[in-house]
DNA sequence: GCATGTCAAGTTGTG
DNA sequence: CACAACTTGACATGC
């Protein structure tokens, strides 16, 4: 079985998250600010309800929830403590009930924190700024229940050997909460699988594989061999292997592949997936729609009831 | 009202 | 050397 997974945001139905930007965060007086940022996360807590209510009603079996579902929450001037916020106890029991309903309907939840978040970097603010980020997505994901919280390795600073030799040393130093939650993915322009499996694969971190990225960034693996790889240390820690699809927007002769496309290009599936029991985020811009159309296509052309 | 420009953060590659 | 691309809609602003 396939478990498709919905990437924060919804196409058709109705569900929208909202956001507030750190200028006008910070011409408010203290008080007032962190008022609208209550009313804000709390509106995001409602929302991510209705979220997986949606998910559950399409029969998509994983969300990811977006970074800023509590907004400017590490941000060095307007950023602020869950406990500052005068909804904090209604927001924490939204999120209680999020737990609740994702576990009992068997839906997989996952933060994707975005490219400023560098453990590796050789710059120490960006590493502390890093943390920080990583902390407070996986407080969320400790109220919420979500699984993970995936990153990728970011720069080469000259040398990848040395930078993965930088994450294993700040990784044994990362907080246990944020240990447990953290997964690495390959990335489109640096990192390979075969780059980041056997770092993975000492330190137990699962490897989520973006064959998307593989194939902008390839490496000496084939797609099978990729898959095998990474599916068994997801396999080996007991937990349903996590993988990643999209097409190119304009087509993969373009001279940049990389941009995703609204759906996914059926021709784009590895058919070495088809029998295989795990989770698919697919991020594509048509988000739910392009769930729906996968689906079908993939009934259609391999009579996979996914 | 509606169109438009803007958004915290890092790194790489291109012009 | 400066800047766009990663991704992306919601919001504030200005007409």
């Amino acid at each position: 079985m396939i478990r498709f997974g919905l990437c924060c945001i919804f196409h058709d139905h109705p569900v929208k998250f909202r956001h507030i930007n750190a200028a006008n965060a910070a011409k408010l007086p203290e008080a007032e600010r962190l008022c609208k940022l209550s009313s804000i996360c709390l509106d995001n807590s409602f929302e991510l309800e209705k979220a997986l209510l949606t998910v559950e009603s399409l029969e998509i079996g994983a969300f990811r929830i977006l970074s800023q579902i509590l907004p400017l929450y590490t941000h060095p001037q307007a950023g602020y403590k869950l406990e500052a916020l005068p909804d904090a106890p209604e927001i924490v029991n939204n999120f209680a009930k999020i737990r609740e309903f994702h576990e009992e309907h068997d839906i997989r939840l996952s933060f994707h924190p975005d490219q400023f978040i560098i453990l590796a970097s050789p710059d120490e603010q960006v590493f502390e700024n890093s943390l920080r980020e990583l902390e407070y997505q996986c407080m969320v994901a400790d109220l919420t229940g979500a699984e993970n919280v995936n990153i990728h390795m970011g720069g080469t600073y000259g040398s990848k050997a040395d930078t993965i030799k930088r994450f294993e040393a700040r990784f044994s130093e990362l907080p246990e909460s944020v240990r447990r939650h953290l997964t690495l993915e390959n990335d489109d322009i640096s990192y390979t699988v075969e780059d980041l499996y056997p770092l993975c694969s000492k330190l137990d971190i699962p490897l989520v594989y973006d064959v998307h990225h593989h194939r902008c960034n390839p490496d000496s693996l084939s797609i099978p061999q990729a898959t095998e790889l990474c599916g068994g240390l997801w396999r080996k820690l007991g937990r349903e292997p996590y993988f990643h699809i999209s097409s190119p927007k304009a087509s993969w002769q373009a001279k940049n592949p990389r941009p995703h496309a609204d759906y996914i290009d059926i021709k784009d599936f590895p058919e070495c997936w088809l029998c295989m029991n795990f989770t698919l985020d697919v991020e594509a811009k048509a988000k739910e729609s392009a769930i729906i159309q996968l689906r079908e296509d993939l009934q259609q052309k391999f009579g996979i009831k996914a």
